[in-house]
DNA sequence: ATAAAATTAGGAATGATTCCGATTTACTTT
DNA sequence: AAAGTAAATCGGAATCATTCCTAATTTTAT
């Protein structure tokens, strides 16, 4: 995913294009690694000081539904990152300091067997610490 | 893992022995699925109309320790079930719905080849419907 | 029975996230 | 280029799960 990828995508999809969008999609791509709401605001704060939590938020929200960005849990608390992927379905490995990630090509569901569940979803994550936070 | 099990660990770690610590582990060995802190005071509101969330969590908290409970967040909140193993590891697939899960026996880390990262836990769970929620 | 330690109630504090009414901005049509 | 309209943003309040705090109570060990 890149910024002007990102930016075709909102247009399709109806999405106005705003110079914060297109602030936020330009940190996603510059910091390819985790994210929280906070770590944008402080990002954006220099350029737009009255920045809301609720656009964050609200943008952050937009940009999962389309596929533009990533959303884990991580300490209870949401992070987000630039969609790493035109090669499809990953996993990764998640630095717990900075939110850096090693892409994981393998996924276990290739192992598991049906049975009674309707599967709807999974998650493999691998936490740890990247070479520079160990 | 069962009460008897759960009580002798409490008291090997110098735990003491409550009459709400007993009926928290009657209720996780009855439900053995996943259960958040509000399900919990609303099973124990009966027998204690005063129960606080804090006596809660804090015990929920001192069992997750103790590994009489495992713990998971699904959509941002945490849920707890009765440790299911003395198997060891393993994981799970899970309902979205009522939080029942099915044990899966295969970990992914298996395949796993090290890099960089000095890995320090992982997760991999399934989400879905079981036959009764779909 | 007593003292020390642990637990509890109850409510207040926290922190991330969401909601809401009012204002501003981006795009479309004239 | 100006007007209209629908979307986006602001600022702050509200929400919700979780944690913290203190005084009072309960439990264990002596």
């Amino acid at each position: 995913m890149n910024v002007s990828e990102a930016l075709d995508i909102l247009k399709e999809n109806g999405y106005k294009h705003t110079t914060k969008r297109e602030m936020f999609l330009e940190l996603f791509s510059n910091e390819r690694r985790y994210l929280t709401a906070k770590d944008v605001l402080e990002y954006m704060k220099p350029s737009y000081p009255g920045l809301s939590f609720d656009t964050i938020y609200r943008n952050l929200s937009v940009f999962t539904e389309l596929g533009i960005v990533e959303e884990t849990e991580l300490d209870g608390e949401k992070h987000f990152r630039f969609s790493c992927s035109t090669k499809g379905h990953h996993h990764h490995m998640i630095c717990l300091q900075c939110g850096k990630t090693n892409a994981i090509e393998a996924c276990p569901m290739k192992d598991i067997t049906p049975d009674e569940f309707m599967i709807t979803d999974h998650k493999f994550e691998i936490y740890g610490y990247c070479q520079e936070c160990q």
